[in-house]
RNA sequence: GGACAUUUAGCUCAGAGGUAGAGCAUCACCUUCACACGGUGGGGGUCGCAGGUUCGAAUCCUGCAAUGUCCACCA
């Protein structure tokens, strides 16, 4: 028996989905689950929370449909995070900055990674995603490693993968270069200071407008806008760069806007992407200034040297305040780059460096979606992501740090490359090159961007380069869930390493779920101090609640406000659900494999098993369509407004009773013990489908409550061998209550005293409905809580095919209010059938509407005349009693 | 500057060419034997605004507004 408190951690930790997620059957139709690996530096939030309890959600349900579905779990080496984080806690040590080699660094992260790289996994157990575990992958084991040097190799081979000196968005703190999808805007308040440059010969001087007065040790060239007349006489004239004389020339070129600043702009081609073009267009010397961490480098005077790049600002500032230089200050808002994962703000950087022309692997990508091959849903993420392939740049793959896949590319002494899987390909190819076998060739020092690896990860997780059962099978036949901030990052980049390394898109479907917010809509961040934990939430209220909750919100297109309240709403539904089956022990009602819902003959038992059919159907289909919020709303309804608030209240008092026997209704053939066996049998089926439906979504709860039933093992309803005729149980129960529904909303409108019973005289026709509502009325009066009696004095009639219901009232009742109810509810009835006739009339609905809508409208006019006119004889009566 | 999304009851959100919905909150009544994390009965909305298409628009189209997000640019 069940406790009476319903207490999830009471069960939950005893269940684990080891053994499920790893079973496949080969002979059935393949299901994959592409789930995106978290980092290893990563602990569960709320997001996560969300998106593996969708992939779960799918897994088992398809699971339950039969299909041999992969649901396999990956770690993702987060190189920039993951090394900034071991790198803190080794200087947090007391070692020296810089003093740690390679190799030590990597073995501290390999060490940590062991020992705390796998935190998440366990988390994702809690909230009970059912992954095959025993399948986990790292984007950094062996055969990734592979993987990654064979699609180096075919990219670069095919020249899609070159190595060339350009700008970069350099991480001055990381010291590395990153791609511009790592770059965050922020707009910050900033000063565009106004500087005088004089002529070489100093007859005159003019003005730039800068926001970086610390680059002008850099400056190779001021230009002016050719158009623009006030510095005409200018161009072709030298100035020179304040403070350190240095002579430069005054160009034309369009790129000097004269309505931005002065109209004068400094040239700075090291120190700016724009001032880089210019530079090109005009030959210009490029002098970088800086070193890798952003301080002034030798290029600029000694007391400058060394110094970091804000505080040279403020000394240039000062010096050329003091020699009158500086002749003007504008506050401006900027919007500058700042490094995600750093915070600081990036240099643009001319450096060496490793890019992939993805514009070429761009085009197929776009293609596989316009044909419809793979499907975004919501679709509109599709326009998202054409924008951002048909305007794609060259992704910049090399990065500066220690922590990642190492470049596998050699250069010999003359800087000659070699890319190549292994060193000893490399090795032959450099004896080929130089003809010569004592070459000392170097590996790039760089790793890649760890999103390269993660491009690979439908194919990688499925063992490529290896021709594996697994490849063959899953590939393509997957569905990826995800939001949508990485569209551009890992969805697209996966898509077009996918058609270029193995010539197959990774998957068909690609699900983009909401962000998650706080109550008021904000974004969860941890410095507005708004994150909700999703494994306290568990803690508190268990985990299937979690899990229906984010289901029951994930509405396509929209974000999820997430907080206590709307979990408690999940848990009191698990509370209903867990208080069903204790009614269900407390009656006796247990699994019986003989019980056949075809062979069922009350109308109660009938009219559920309909529900629960119709509600299994909607279920399927909105699963299908990844409509979780739907699927989990059709359960809430089926359960508790069908199944509680109606079936479970009307055979409470069949159970109950000891002298109700049903074998004199003619096509019932019910005795006393049977029917209450069939109720019980239909409690323990009805409850078991709905454990069944509820098992993708709260697998904890499913599993113990079933248990409870007698059924271990889940499978989903077989609902398809029902065929019974529920229409004449339909209308009965309909019937039924309208009947109580009507009897409650009279009493409660006279308010009649607390617990007291209505009398209420019961007049039957001589009709099928009749009979029906006299071998019913044990029902009707429980549920609308009512004496039947023979004669009551002072009455109301209520109207019902096949009886009229009198129902006595107390001779000190003032039956005004019920008047006034009836009147309102007959006016909105008035108000409604006229206008359905009002339409009937118009001849432009007769012609141009459909039959069917036609036919529709006739009907609803009857069905209102026949509500009308039973309330028109409700308020006569009522007249007659007053 | 460009694009996308959202706008329906006090709140959170479904819906959708033919009678405006749910949960929470609210009001009244009820400790009845599965459940007060409960039950019963109520009240509450010109479906952001303005046009258009249609026999009929909350729903389709156009424009506008507000909110949010992304992209681009900025000396």
């Amino acid at each position: 028996m069940l406790d009476r408190v319903f207490d999830p951690k009471s069960f939950e930790t005893n269940f684990s989905f080891d053994i499920e997620a790893s079973q496949r059957n080969l002979k059935a139709e393949p299901f994959m689950i592409l789930l995106p690996p978290p980092n290893i530096t990563g602990s569960l939030h709320m997001g996560h929370a969300l998106c593996f309890t969708l992939q779960d959600i799918i897994a088992r349900y398809k699971r339950l449909k039969g299909f041999d579905v992969l649901f396999q779990p990956g770690l993702d080496h987060a190189g920039i995070v993951t090394q900034l984080l071991v790198e803190k806690k080794i200087y947090a040590s007391g070692v020296q900055k810089g003093t740690l080699t390679r190799e030590q660094l990597l073995k501290e992260i390999w060490f940590w990674k062991e020992s705390s790289g796998y935190k998440i996994l366990d988390q994702m157990k809690r909230i009970g995603i059912s992954c095959d575990f025993s399948r986990l992958r790292f984007t950094l084991d062996e055969d990734s490693k592979k993987a990654v040097s064979k699609v180096f190799v075919q990219l670069y081979k095919r020249g899609l993968l070159y190595r060339d000196q350009r700008m970069v968005n350099w991480d001055p703190l990381i010291e590395t270069a990153i791609s511009d999808l790592e770059i965050v805007e922020k707009e910050i308040d900033g000063h565009l200071w106004h500087i005088k440059y004089e002529l070489e010969d100093g007859s005159d001087f003019i003005t730039i407008a800068t926001s970086r007065p610390e680059t002008l040790f850099g400056d190779v060239a001021i230009a002016v806008s050719p158009n623009d007349k006030r510095y005409t006489r200018f161009i072709g004239k030298n100035v020179k760069i304040p403070l350190i004389d240095r002579i430069i020339p005054i160009i034309a070129d369009k790129y000097a806007d004269p309505k931005k600043g002065t109209g004068a702009v400094k040239i700075t081609p090291a120190h700016d992407f724009n001032d880089f073009e210019v530079g090109y267009r005009h030959k210009l010397p490029i002098i970088d200034i800086f070193n890798t961490k952003a301080e002034l480098n030798d290029k600029v005077p000694e007391i400058f040297q060394g110094m970091d790049r804000f505080e040279a600002r403020k000394k240039v500032l000062e010096l050329l305040g003091k020699k009158e230089l500086l002749v003007g200050i504008e506050n401006i808002k900027q919007i500058l780059p700042f490094g995600d994962r750093s915070g600081v703000i990036l240099e643009p950087r001319l450096t060496y460096q490793w890019f992939i022309n993805v514009e070429k692997l761009a085009k197929p990508a776009i293609e596989v979606v316009k044909s419809g091959k793979i499907k975004f849903i919501p679709k509109h993420w599709e326009n998202l992501y054409f924008e951002w392939l048909e305007n794609i740049r060259p992704w910049c793959v090399s990065r500066q740090i220690w922590w990642g896949h190492r470049i596998p590319a050699w250069y010999g002494p003359n800087n000659q490359i070699f890319v190549a899987e292994t060193e000893s390909e490399a090795k032959a190819q450099a004896i080929k090159y130089y003809g010569n076998n004592s070459i000392e060739l170097t590996q790039d020092p760089d790793v890649l961007d760890t999103w390269f690896s993660s491009s690979m990860w439908p194919f990688i997780t499925l063992g490529w380069p290896q021709q594996t059962k697994e490849l063959e099978r899953f590939i393509s036949n997957m569905i990826v869930v995800t939001g949508f901030d990485i569209i551009f990052f890992w969805v697209s980049r996966m898509i077009m390493m996918s058609l270029f390394a193995i010539n197959e898109i990774p998957f068909k479907n690609i699900y983009i779920h909401g962000l998650i917010r706080d109550s008021k809509g904000n974004k969860m961040s941890k410095s507005k101090g708004n994150v909700v934990d999703p494994l306290s939430l568990c803690d508190k209220y268990g985990a299937d609640a979690v899990r229906y909750t984010l289901s029951y919100l994930s509405s396509p297109g929209r974000d999820i406000k997430m907080n206590d309240q709307v979990v408690e709403l999940s848990r009191n539904f698990l509370t209903k659900l867990w208080n069903v089956v204790r009614f269900a022990q407390m009656n006796g009602c247990t699994n019986d494999n003989e019980y056949d819902p075809n062979k069922v003959i009350h109308p109660l038992n009938k009219w559920i098993i309909f529900e629960i059919k119709n509600m299994v159907i909607s279920v399927e289909e909105a699963l299908e369509n990844y409509r979780f919020d739907d699927a989990t709303r059709f359960i809430y309804q089926c359960l508790w407004n069908s199944f509680c608030d109606w079936y479970m209240e009307c055979i409470k008092p069949i159970l109950q009773q000891t002298s109700l026997d049903y074998t004199k209704l003619e096509g019932y053939n019910l005795n006393q013990t049977l029917l209450k066996k069939e109720i019980r049998d239909t409690v323990a089926w009805s409850i078991l489908q709905f454990t069944k439906v509820l098992y993708p979504i709260t697998p904890f709860i499913s599993k113990k409550l079933s248990g409870e039933l007698g059924v271990v093992e889940i499978s989903w309803p077989q609902i398809k061998n029902i065929n019974i005729d529920f229409k004449q149980s339909i209308k009965e129960v309909k019937l039924l209550q309208g009947i109580i529904s009507s009897i409650r909303s009279l009493k409660q409108c006279l308010q009649m005293s607390v617990g007291k019973k209505l009398n209420v005289k019961l007049e039957v026709m001589d009709t099928s409905e009749g009979n029906f509502i006299e071998s019913h009325g044990i029902i009707i009066s429980t549920m609308a809580n009512i004496n039947f009696v023979d004669s009551v004095n002072k009455q109301i009639p209520l109207v019902f095919n096949g009886a009229i219901l009198h129902v006595g009232i107390d001779e000190k009742v003032d039956i005004n209010k019920e008047k006034i109810r009836l009147k309102n509810e007959i006016e909105n009835f008035i108000k409604m059938r006229d206008a359905t006739i009002f339409r009937l009339n118009n001849s432009d609905f007769i012609q141009k509407a459909s039959q069917n809508t036609i036919e529709e409208h006739k009907k609803r006019v009857e069905k209102l005349n026949d509500k009308i006119s039973k309330i028109e004889y409700i308020i006569h009566n009522l007249e007659i009693i007053q």
